[in-house]
DNA sequence: CCGGTGAATATTGCATGCAACATAGGGTCA
DNA sequence: TGACCCTATGTTGCATGCAATATTCACCGG
């Protein structure tokens, strides 16, 4: 086992438990920490040079997210989430980033118009010069992150929030489809589209199917190519 | 202030932090604690007759469930939840619990039929009776958490509870409406008449316009009785 | 009578100690 | 060689200590 640590030790500022948050979730979201990879209060105590309080507060919050399972007296994992727990999280995101869709249809204003064309003008850039995987996630969640700031409903951007840090962390296991990111691009633009032409109903159906369609791909990519055995936390790169 | 305790004290079993949180849960939901009193911790631990530790983590899960607010250097204390706030609850819940309701008609068996009508029942003779409202509130809690228990998805579920939790809250200090158990009961029997015709669509939109008539009513007893005036847990009165 | 100032108070958040406990691994015995 | 036991290790979860800090209340001056 490697000293390489996954995490990195914390500046030391105020509230060292919210950045021991912020930076274990950095770890598993951008799959520095892998599904399986155990999460021991001391060992990431000592590795981010703060004491194991804060440390332990961080894993129970990653636990409630969702984002790990607590295993009895074996400690904390990063969460494994298998195909069906996909395919529950998108049926339920669906109807959520529909109904978000919906709202934010309905208080969409000038400045907002000009930060979603933004988005989706730069999210073509990155499409288009083939750029890594990771990137494209961020563009990804950035879009649907900012149609729910316009919805402006802070009960369902926390509901959505959760469910897309669960969305997030399966598509490092699962997505390998190498056109994925066009067609995600091309259903924000048809997201953009409805919600600019005010029709509500459009949207939400938009948003929607955009979930639909990348519940039906993933579960297609998942069953062409039924993922490479790789052990928790070996070494294997994405590819 | 009074020492009359709105906690009991924890019996010492296992996993305190886990019984301290259900007390609390328990204390707030019940409305043995009201929206602004104060969660002290070092208090709070004092009347359960057990240390900070497990009391501290119990508030912040509160806090994350949106059950408690945080108050820089003013300790925690159960939220307050205004109209707008149940409003926008109510716009998520609504499209949530027709999800469940759609998810649920398709995995319904005789067995779960047998419950949804059990519970029917019960709540029939509590609202005959006349019976307090809190017994009404458990009443609907458990009729729409079977549902959800039907419906089989653990996102939901889990994305449901925090709402429904946030809006149990909120029905102590707003509902006011003396036929509202039976006007609730009345659209309980229709989703349940649309689920058990195995007809999704309906369900969904039965539950959808359940919902969305809670939140009618809701605001319209608002608006009309604005309140006997109670303060936290003291003297003030809601603004 | 009222406003301002200072000290006492109570809070949080982090560090650390410690007992209980299950697991893993090695060594022993049949 | 294989199964079993027994110890060593790692973990959790709770208790407690302690510094930093904002609030509150009483008291004093105007």
């Amino acid at each position: 086992m490697p000293t390489e640590r996954a995490v990195n030790p914390i500046a030391g500022g105020s509230l060292l438990a919210e950045q021991a948050y912020e930076e274990l979730k950095g770890a598993v979201l951008t799959n520095r920490l892998r599904p399986g990879d155990a999460l021991s209060v001391p060992a990431l105590a000592a590795q981010m040079g703060i004491s194991r309080s804060p440390v332990r507060e961080a894993v129970q919050r990653l636990i409630h997210d969702g984002l790990a399972t607590h295993v009895p007296h074996r400690g904390a994992v990063v969460a494994t989430v298998d195909v069906e727990d996909v395919r529950q999280l998108y049926v339920v995101r669906a109807v959520m980033e529909g109904l978000a869709a919906r709202l934010a249809t309905e208080r969409l204003d000038a400045t907002k118009v000009a930060e979603l064309r933004e988005l989706l003008e730069e999210h073509e850039r990155v499409v288009a010069a083939g750029e890594d995987e990771q990137r494209h996630i961020e563009m990804d969640v950035a879009y649907h992150r900012l149609i729910r700031e316009v919805a402006d409903n802070p009960h369902l951007t926390a509901a959505l929030d959760t469910i897309q840090g669960k969305a997030h962390l399966a598509l490092h296991s699962l997505w390998r489809s190498p056109d994925a990111p066009r067609l995600a691009l091309e259903e924000h633009r048809r997201i953009f589209e409805a919600m600019t032409s005010g029709d509500t109903d459009a949207a939400d159906r938009a948003a929607r199917e955009h979930i639909d369609r990348l519940r039906i791909r993933l579960a297609q990519t998942v069953a062409s190519g039924p993922e490479p055995g790789e052990g928790p936390s070996s070494v294997r790169a994405v590819p």
